[in-house]
DNA sequence: ATGTTAATTTAACAGTGTTAAATTAACATT
DNA sequence: AATGTTAATTTAACACTGTTAAATTAACAT
């Protein structure tokens, strides 16, 4: 039995030690090999003491996510610095995409799991806010070249843009994810198909692609 | 208690109502949500009876998932017809998103959920087989614009320009599936982002895309 | 009428998420 | 120093899950 938490601090340390604690055994083994009792028992206390943090299971693997969510972002903060616009929407997907192979459980849960919509209450994550939300990131970065006219005039939604490049590094990183193992497929090699996905599309959107890659 | 079944035959029409039945309550609830016991309910047997037509809850997927892959094959059959090489990449692709999109718990369980690598042995599909197996007839579609020199000459491999072209639709579609209730994403209408990704990553692969929509 | 075979069910096991109730440790009050 | 209060933690239970061994039971052949 671990001595009380009585303090603000420690309750909160407690907290996010089992989100760690969640989150390793998540990464591990896949996310709903993982039960409460395992979680609980990795950090000595009772599979009960959980539910006085999180409301269930669910709630739990959110505040992971949320967790997961700023690390991507904080990954990705550092790339928005890069001069060359095209060049830094590239290195965006690339990085956006590396994070993906590289916690493919992770990625599963954030991106590939269809959720009960709009928890945006008990998130903690400001959405639209660039230094934290991947996404808003990547509307910042499409947005300057778009506000630059380098994509095609006949395109006039740059968020549809946003959203078209995220769509085909996200198609490359899930099918990897989903069946990258599968045998009768008969794969390129996973960076090969991440950088003509992205060659293709930039292609087909910018008005000046001489000098891609 | 029904009737007892001796025949070859009605062994058979067991199964593949079982196989209904499982689909049936997948699509409606989705997978993780429907129990064995309930499937068996549904056609009025015992939960034990199900095991006796397939190893576990895996394979039980696995067959639904089979009946699946052939259904659409057989969607994605007639657009193999289309004289002009480009629309009937086209379509194809167009068709495989409607698919996507009409049954998306199916198309969860089929393409975005990580399975046990290589049951080959289990499944009942003949990979390769452009009758049955829709990677395969996408195979064909892009090698015979391939074959007429259609794409960009620096691309010299037809299955990775295959690869490209389903991820891209790929990421529209589970995106949507995954993250197309999320009010923090401003999403396009799905319609538009698949139109744009083909045109975007046709553009970017062929030679001459002056006429593509 | 009896025996055999196999389809089907019952009953159970070990596990899950979750919660009400019981403990127990740390604190403040007398 | 003894008591009461509060909240952190655990124990025990509930209703469920996938799965399986053992018991039934229906249909057939002898």
């Amino acid at each position: 039995m671990p001595p009380r938490i009585k303090s603000p601090e420690d309750r909160e340390k407690l907290r996010t030690s089992i989100i760690d604690a969640a989150r390793m055994l998540f990464v591990a083994r896949g996310i709903e090999a993982v039960s409460m009792r395992e979680i609980a028992k990795q950090i000595n206390y009772s599979a009960t003491t959980l539910y006085n943090h999180f409301a269930d299971k669910e709630a739990l693997l959110q505040a992971v996510c949320d967790e997961d969510f700023l690390a991507l972002a904080g990954n990705l903060r550092a790339i928005m610095q890069l001069p060359n616009l095209v060049a830094r929407i590239q290195a965006f997907g690339r990085a956006y995409a590396m994070f993906a192979l590289q916690y493919p459980n992770h990625y599963r849960l954030m991106f590939m799991t269809p959720r009960t919509p709009c928890n945006l209450d008990t998130t903690k994550i400001q959405r639209g806010d660039a230094e934290q939300d991947a996404y808003a990131q990547l509307m910042v970065v499409v947005k300057e070249a778009f506000d630059a006219h380098l994509f095609k005039p006949e395109i006039t939604n740059f968020e549809l843009i946003a959203q078209t490049m995220w769509a085909g590094m996200h198609g490359v990183c899930s099918l990897e994810i989903a069946l990258g193992h599968e045998v009768w497929i008969n794969w390129a090699a996973v960076e090969t198909r991440l950088a003509l996905m992205q060659t293709a599309i930039l292609r087909g959107l910018l008005i000046d692609s001489a000098d891609l890659s």
